[in-house]
DNA sequence: CTTGCATTTTACCGAACGGTCAACTAGCAT
DNA sequence: ATGCTAGTTGACCGTTCGGTAAAATGCAAG
């Protein structure tokens, strides 16, 4: 690893942990330099502006969740509904590991940004919806899947799928105004009751 | 109205619009004066901090929630499952004409300000948490009367409020990542197929 | 007419904000 | 050895941040 790229990683890294457990506003440039050790003018030599850090750590956050947790939820090894469940227990003991090491719950944090920009950075928002759109697809994929199977009754899975990322997300929404992770362990479950029927 | 509770009325309508529409980090008190017609000092008379502040704009959204829309919607005149189809309808009208009118959708200051500040500030968490907590008595009521009558089949009322809540921040948070009140229409009405079954 | 208090004005504080710039360094290819 | 370039440094830009303090104003009661 060449120090360029070095440099460029010990921003992002130093900049990850401060973008979820405080905002995108809070968090100023001028300490994540000083965290990572690397000087202002560095910093601007890697990322034209701050939204374009705050990009590059959305991307990471995205291929850690991609290749960890939602790679073991999602295998095609395990009978679709469960898949669900899987996630679901995943969510919540990140959650609560966080909260362990840092005492707070910190939430989700492409859910975190997309509250708080949304309204004023178009660029971020169409980032932060392309991730959700995926793990919609995901969800989609599954229920069609369940339904082949005969696991579960036929169901609008397009609707039904953006239904189930919307209660993750508002699940722990709530969580996060709780302080408490065993929000996520009570709630979450009821996820796989939520069905939009497909129209006539 | 004297003159007092004029100024401070006045600081107070302007900041409401701008933390709902932006966020509560990037709305500073210089423009909230500027748009109220008042000096910082005289801010600084009604308001010790800006968290004062805030906390007075979220009790006037709760206020005009309670006696607007929530007060129409939860009218013990209805059947209590129409109450929620009642909720859900106003929030997607009302997101709806803030689009029209904004050119955005603003989602939920509550969510929004749950997201952004509550590991930041457990005062304002708390009072974001206060206001869930007599929503999701509102849906618990609902769900009691609706168990009680034979609408719907026994349930855990307690949870199953709490679950809906969350459902329907999540839903205005999804449909805030795509700008777009519609999302609310589609999936909202999916609220009643929730469920958590009652500990046997 | 005066005292007292609530309100308002104005100027100011130090710190932090995102971002820029020119100079400098190190490594590599010619 | 020279020149080019990616990377780095540290000082600096103007602006805004939340908040303060003292003086000035308006007003009502005694």
């Amino acid at each position: 690893m060449n120090v360029a790229t070095d440099t460029r990683s010990r921003i992002i890294a130093a900049a990850k942990p401060r973008f979820h457990s405080r905002s995108y506003a809070n968090v100023g440039i001028q300490e994540i330099c000083e965290s990572a050790g690397v000087q202002k003018g560095s910093f601007y030599h890697f990322f034209p502006s701050k939204r374009d850090l705050v990009l590059a750590v959305v991307d990471e956050f995205a291929d850690e969740w991609a290749n960890g947790f939602v790679a073991e939820a999602f295998d095609p090894a395990l009978p679709p509904m469960e898949r669900i469940d899987y996630l679901v227990d995943a969510a919540y003991f990140w959650q609560k590991s966080i909260k362990q090491v840092h005492g707070r719950m910190l939430g989700c944090i492409f859910g975190n940004l997309t509250l708080e920009v949304s309204t004023q950075d178009d660029i971020l928002r169409a980032k932060l919806l392309a991730i959700f759109s995926r793990a919609k697809s995901r969800f989609k994929d599954t229920l069609e899947e369940a339904v082949a199977a005969g696991t579960i009754a036929p169901l609008d899975a397009d609707r039904t799928a953006e239904a189930m990322l919307a209660y993750l997300e508002g699940v722990i929404l709530l969580a996060k105004s709780q302080n408490d992770p065993e929000v996520i362990y009570r709630l979450a479950p009821a996820i796989k009751t939520l069905r939009v029927e497909s129209a006539a």
